[in-house]
DNA sequence: CTTAATATAGACCATTTAGTCCACAATTCA
DNA sequence: TGAATTGTGGACTAAATGGTCTATATTAAG
């Protein structure tokens, strides 16, 4: 009924005369963007961290982000590929900083026991409550998008990497086996605790999961 | 356009005559059900723990029970009432079962053990692979509907209850702290195995995790 | 200033969504 | 038989969905 894209001329044409090939500097050719790409991620990240991805609609990312949807797709081509892109944006920001603090150079049973108590305290201060994105996203989208389960997969594998290096500077003498037996155990009780406490299971329970996790490492010998 | 509600007459007004008083038997007033309620939850669970709430259209529904659009709401008022539905079939169907299979005769390691081999054995034959429904509601529902958080809160419950039993019969002389400890430390794994497992982490890490679990009551003493 | 290149805003669209409504069918009861 | 009651099928709808398209704005380079 209403057009309103009668006024100009001969764009296409002229669109699809040459394509420079500059080489990506911050400060490039054409228009400038007027938002920042991190910024951007870390938003729809926070939405679908919170919501899932069907729960996420474009009105949701639209609203959170303030941009328009021209630009969200000139530089996000879809819905689909931004979820991936914060997922990625997760591993950075979330996942890497896990893994750092669990190397830090606190006593290695604090460095457990802060990795657990995490969740525990995200549910005591109440406010979101958003759990583990890649929990959350193992069970919303990783059955049924490989690129999902990529990404998730690498990220457990670094958690559960480096939970092994700190249980075997706790444990001398054990095997191999026995401290990625361990280390995986302590990553299965952090997935089960965030994924408990997205419930709001009451936080004695999820303390005595907890105590009862370390009590294998911290015990005897 | 296309009206063909205009041959009959005199409805609405005789339907609100009387609404009688018939203690519901199973062999009722009116038109008997063409549908088993119990059949049509279980097919429509199905479709939830696989996709989740806002991954399962009505559509899939409708496909997947074979009822037209008419009987589904005359039955289940709303897509959001269904999926409660699912979530108590689930608890009588699965979690109970699951109750039942801990309170069994076996050994209580040997219960222990099938009662974590579960998600292990679900990942190895593939097909499928949709996790435990709770965990999944609990990363999809739980944290902005109340009614899913207690459906799940509840049979959380059942099974930590169970497995402090469980672990009762093996450590005579724990306190019951001790106890229920390591009785949450085994639903969180069991929950960390099934989100993990959704994301297909491999056979071997899933395996370790129990193992490390399980040497916490299995070991000494 | 002109031209090329890129970004923005938002009108627009096809499809899908959950949900309603009613003509009609099938049963029980009197 | 006929009234009352309940279930069925599916046409219909309003709102929302993800995605496209283009006029225009804004920059850099020549």
């Amino acid at each position: 009924m209403n057009l309103i894209y009668e006024i100009g001329t001969d764009w296409s044409t002229i669109m699809k005369t040459r394509k420079r090939e500059t080489k990506k500097k911050s400060q490039s050719v054409g228009r400038p963007r007027e938002f920042i790409e991190e910024d951007v991620l870390d938003n729809v990240m926070s939405l679908f961290w919170k919501q899932g991805y069907e729960g996420t609609g474009l009105s949701h990312i639209l609203a959170a982000t303030g941009l328009a949807k021209g630009s969200l797709y000139k530089a996000f081509q879809s819905k689909h590929n931004l979820y991936l892109k914060s997922l990625e944006r997760y591993e950075v920001v979330h996942v890497d900083a896990a893994v750092k603090a669990l190397r830090s150079n606190e006593s290695p049973i604090k460095r457990l026991d802060d990795f657990l108590s995490a969740p525990i305290n995200d549910a005591l201060t109440g406010r979101e409550n958003k759990g583990c994105f890649l929990c959350n996203a193992s069970a919303d989208r990783a059955d049924i998008d490989i690129e999902t389960s990529q990404h998730v997969k690498r990220s457990f594998k670094k958690l559960g990497q480096a939970l092994s290096l700190v249980v075997s500077d706790i444990k001398l003498d054990w095997t191999k086996d026995q401290i990625d037996q361990a280390a995986q155990m302590l990553l299965s009780v952090y997935s089960g605790l965030r994924i408990m406490s997205r419930s709001g299971v009451d936080i004695d329970t999820l303390k005595a999961s907890k105590a009862g996790a370390l009590s294998l490492i911290v015990n005897d010998t």
